[in-house]
DNA sequence: CCCGTTTACTCCGGATCGGAGTAAATATAT
DNA sequence: ATATATTTACTCCGATCCGGAGTAAACGGG
């Protein structure tokens, strides 16, 4: 019994409610898709695994001559959750994939032109975060989420993702800006903003020190 | 000629000087990891396929018995390199993946206290990228960094990431403290500030419209 | 000269991706 | 009432990617 994080991560939505794994895999586009998202082959793979292992039970049903198949967790699966949620998490921070930041770090071999349209790119790709952090926070301020009383934990997630957006959309505002302004200075101008940022913005680990 | 963003990221480095691999994965450990980390095997074999497309040359050299292949890029991998860094990134934006948020997002099936643990957990495992950071930004400052002429562009690299490791770790504080004032306060209180966030934290997206 | 670390890789089983394909049920337009 | 598009509910598969274990020579320190 080998269980990945995809399968607590299915295992805690089985929790929650049982799910066809069709509505599970739209559930997962709208909530945990952005800290969290897996191919939809592996959502509807994953469950099987689950049932082979007897922490969840499938039950088919049939509407006309189209079968579905509904999926709900075990007491055994409840137990293997449990143990999950209590074990702490591996040493093993965020991880971050951001291909426009590996093309600001390649930027040099190009044409300066390049890594401000890649900065305007990203703000543009934002939006769909934007969008999805809205229609959250919006049916929790009406008091219609489908997990309403989930809005404690809820609301610190929506403050990550929403801090996230801002932070990366802010950034690309500032970087495309900084690299706008380089043609018409010099460059000891311009290496002298590149360096106040190294100066200017310590960690909060020095600060704190 | 099948090329993913992984073989552009080490062609790239191709570009800025030869490498052998066990150098490049150490660079990339300590540079890209952060934002565009790669399993130390696929660094080991990427350079192959490029050198099957013939956008790398390899030259094997020997220390006594010991062989060590040194790889570097080839005027077919430098012009396939330029189309790469012509071409607009694909419509698809940060990739977070970020199991802490996950466990946050299921701690209402658990106990209270290990949404705390968690919580602190990752200020914890944000250690790691604060030092990261630290290097790196002493290495530019002191004027000793190994591409200190990319210190335009790296400056970008380094704003992004120790912002980023900040706004986690002020999320994780001000969570956790959250959390852990709950046993005090009334259910009213807890949602009355947890649907503050919701709407004192509007997205960037509804203040600019 | 012995031993632990560093250099420089290879191997492989298993996890995951992502796009294409299938087929029935339902909504929509004519 | 019928043709068409969309939604529901999945399966399949080749290729990518991970990550941990293993190998063996060279180097450095006591």
């Amino acid at each position: 019994m080998n269980l990945t994080t995809t399968s607590y991560a299915i295992l805690g939505h089985l929790a929650l409610q049982p799910w066809t794994m069709y509505d599970l895999a739209q559930q997962m586009r709208s909530n945990v898709h952005f800290f969290f998202s897996r191919a939809e082959s592996q959502v509807y793979a994953e469950p099987k695994r689950l049932v082979g292992y007897g922490l969840a039970s499938a039950s088919r049903q049939m509407i006309g001559k189209r079968a579905r198949t509904v999926y709900a967790i075990t007491a055994d699966g409840r137990r293997e959750l449990d143990r999950w949620l209590a074990e702490p998490e591996a040493a093993k921070g965020p991880n971050l994939e951001f291909e426009a930041l590996l093309r600001v770090f390649l930027s040099p071999l190009g044409k300066p032109e390049h890594l401000v349209e890649t900065l305007e790119q990203v703000r543009d790709n934002l939006s769909e975060m934007f969008e999805a952090a809205d229609r959250v926070g919006g049916a929790y301020r009406e008091g219609t989420a489908a997990f309403q009383h989930h809005v404690l934990t809820r609301s610190m997630v929506y403050d990550f993702l929403v801090s996230f957006a801002d932070l990366a959309d802010e950034w690309a505002e500032r970087s495309a800006a900084r690299a706008r302004r380089w043609p018409d200075q010099s460059e000891a101008e311009r290496i002298d903003e590149a360096m106040r940022i190294f100066s200017e913005k310590p960690t909060r680990l020095r600060r704190r020190q």
